[in-house]
DNA sequence: GCGATACGTTACCGACCGGTAACATGACTG
DNA sequence: CAGTCATGTTACCGGTCGGTAACGTATCGC
């Protein structure tokens, strides 16, 4: 008992943090993700963490908040995946946004997808103020960015334009995976996305 | 009075069809489109149409099967205005699809636009047997068909793979357009979609 | 006048929404 | 031992959710 208990209590992973948050955070991102944001209350959160309302209002100001934290969370995740698959083809951006799609095309059609959770909240949310907004669109614009600067990279005729192109295969996709279920991993829409970026890449570098 | 009076009671429009259950239809559609679905409750619906739920409940079975309803009148003007853009370039579906994607980006950059109500469907429900969920894979499955039918009748290389990559991009515009505001209009990515889809097209037909 | 049809009004149901107050408990630390 | 801090418990708030019962009324065609 002792050995157990002290790896719960002395240091749990790191000073000041403890576990309730965390459990919280975690059940919430999982139930945004899968069930939507305006379909999952703070009572059901709680619930399936295991706690209660009050350990919720004491860790997090409202629920808009942590639905603000939940979106920078899988927006820290996300480039984290997107700098993982582009690392390995580093000096070749051709080859960088052929991996990202792949890898793209691979994510989106897994079982548990639900497609990207910061563009499912743009379409949830509506409200201007909603502290999640700016979120949303810094996320996006930044993909922008990146696929722009990829573009001007392969030397692209017309970086812009092929940047834009590229980002809405990839946005494309994650719409498709939400109409068709999985049935998108098998000749589905969404793995034309590889194909469609190279033939792109092609017409903008001859 | 009495020609006003005549007018709101012996022939509305077509015989049998009185005007509230059209009234909260239009409204629904309306609130719908614009803040979602779940954001709007059967209150709202009827204190907007000026009515009461009583005579809601008398139209519509659940606000399930009013939401079914609501997507299924997207989807008949959907094709409305997809034939009347494509009517014009019959016997040339190279031009048929560059007018769809020009009338596309008009449509989706405009003021009122909140994409499009089917995927914004698709993202919001999640239960398998919703009655609107049928509605939203049929419309999509029907864009991808007519997609790659419009690939095939231009002799594409790859009509398949062209088509399922022309609907990635107008669906892609659809999200593109709710993550950046109206920003999209001037300059945004859902102008390059034409373009872009012009390249993939001399790319598959070359 | 008659019933039928359409619509409005009021009140209500149980469930859930986001959010809060007051209080108890347990563990770890000084 | 005392204090503190994170957590749990219970009860509650006003409001909204989708949906229903009972009843009143106005206008039809017959």
């Amino acid at each position: 008992m002792n050995p157990a208990k002290s790896e719960a209590s002395v240091a749990p992973e790191l000073p000041g943090k403890p576990r309730v948050r965390d459990r919280i955070f975690e059940t919430a991102c999982d139930l945004f993700y899968r069930q939507g944001i305006r379909a999952v209350g703070v009572d059901a959160i709680v619930g399936e963490a295991g706690t209660n309302k009050m350990s919720f209002y004491r860790s997090f100001a409202s629920k808009d908040e942590l639905v603000a934290e939940y979106l920078r969370s899988r927006d820290r995740c996300f480039w984290q995946w997107w700098d993982a698959v582009v690392a390995p083809h580093a000096g070749n951006p051709r080859a960088q946004v052929e991996a990202i799609f792949e890898a793209h095309v691979n994510k989106t059609c897994s079982k548990e997808s639900r497609g990207c959770g910061l563009a499912n909240a743009a379409v949830e949310i509506v409200e201007d103020e909603h502290p999640a907004r700016s979120v949303i669109v810094a996320h996006k614009s930044e993909i922008r960015r990146r696929f722009r600067t990829l573009a001007a990279a392969m030397s692209a005729c017309d970086p812009d334009q092929l940047g834009d192109a590229l980002m809405l295969l990839m946005e494309g996709g994650y719409l498709a995976r939400l109409t068709f279920g999985q049935s998108c991993a098998h000749g589905g829409p969404v793995t034309s996305a590889l194909k469609a970026a190279r033939t792109l890449m092609d017409a903008h570098q001859r």
